[in-house]
DNA sequence: AAATTATACAACATGGTGTCGGATTATTCA
DNA sequence: TGAATAATCCGACACCATGTTGTATAATTT
């Protein structure tokens, strides 16, 4: 006999596996909560005592998936260069590959790309912080230039099943940074 | 008296409008065909003659926005260099800004990105031709580096009502393509 | 082991969906 | 012109999903 909090806990998971199953296949528009209780076995109503609608449940898996502050993962590289948050930004990706590539994709939720946006934002204002001679605009600018290549670029990756190693990857993303675009292409 | 096809163009249009101005304030998932009616004036039946449901009207505004490749705009920048796609991608945002805000802001929808990057690639495809030296799976990835930095700015730019001149910002976009991020960063 | 607490369920009222047939208005053609 | 025809728009219907409430059942406490 488990105990009342584990059995609960193992409710609301079973009912976000469900969910999440059923959103790697289809948007969420179209999954309604009886489909995830059948899916998880549980009495629809049952559903209501965890979430209050179908949103909650993305939101809750959200949340979970953006690294606050404190919790970023460790980096192995100089800061000052555009090579440590692009570490720290590679590392989340190998880590939750498996939710990134739903909830960045088509079928995803446009306002996580924002939110992930938000929480690497104050690690690329330290590498940049000791730029003093660019305006405030044009640095907000190349901020979400940046961000936004990256997330582009890592978004492909994991969809593509990673056949590229993190590594080359790495490199790949840097040059683009440090060199430019055009300079990866040469002739 | 106006013609029948103006008529059903117009309460088409007016359905359109009405669901638009719905889209701007909340998400997709809050808006009923009740609302769209109400605020359009008809009957809520009278919807069903023109959309199949709410997220038919959307997919209608948004094919209405992806351009078709022999009506993209004219471009006035020498083919081959980053400089082409760059200055069409830029008469699109600045022709529909309006509508390219909202699809691509965080209450707009994942999809409309890819279908955008997918009706510019041929483009892109043109300048990387005569580069012959590149991997094409590294291609590949340049090129979605390229298309998510692209969109990603220009989106920024629309939502931040333009406080850039577009030639600003497209002499900003091209350093950065050309020389890269960190070069634009001087000290 | 009895009392207490909380989990999961069945049933209900409400509201949104999509589809009819019919009323009304515009167009066609004698 | 005006009767016949065709279409738009509407009201009503059956169906489905939602969210809530009261209750049986199972776990925990004393």
């Amino acid at each position: 006999m488990k105990k009342r909090e584990e059995i609960t806990a193992q409710t609301k998971q079973n009912i976000i596996d469900a969910f999440w199953g059923l959103y790697c296949e289809k948007r969420i528009e179209k999954i309604k909560v009886r489909d995830i209780t059948d899916k998880a076995g549980y009495n629809r109503g049952t559903f209501y005592e965890y979430f209050t609608d179908v949103y909650d449940v993305l939101e809750h898996i959200e949340n979970s998936l953006i690294p606050t502050l404190d919790e970023l993962p460790p980096v192995s590289m100089p800061s000052g260069t555009i090579g440590m948050p692009l570490d720290m930004f590679l590392k989340l990706y190998e880590q939750n590959s498996r939710y990134y590539s739903v909830l960045l994709g088509d079928n995803g939720d446009p306002a996580f790309a924002s939110k992930l946006k938000n929480s690497i934002k104050p690690t690329i204002v330290k590498v940049f912080a000791d730029k003093q001679n660019v305006d405030q605009i044009e640095l907000d600018y190349i901020m979400e230039y940046t961000l936004s290549a990256m997330i582009g670029i890592m978004s492909y990756w994991v969809k593509r099943s990673e056949h590229l190693t993190s590594e080359k990857l790495f490199e790949l993303i840097f040059r683009l940074m440090e060199e430019g675009v055009m300079k990866q292409l040469p002739r």
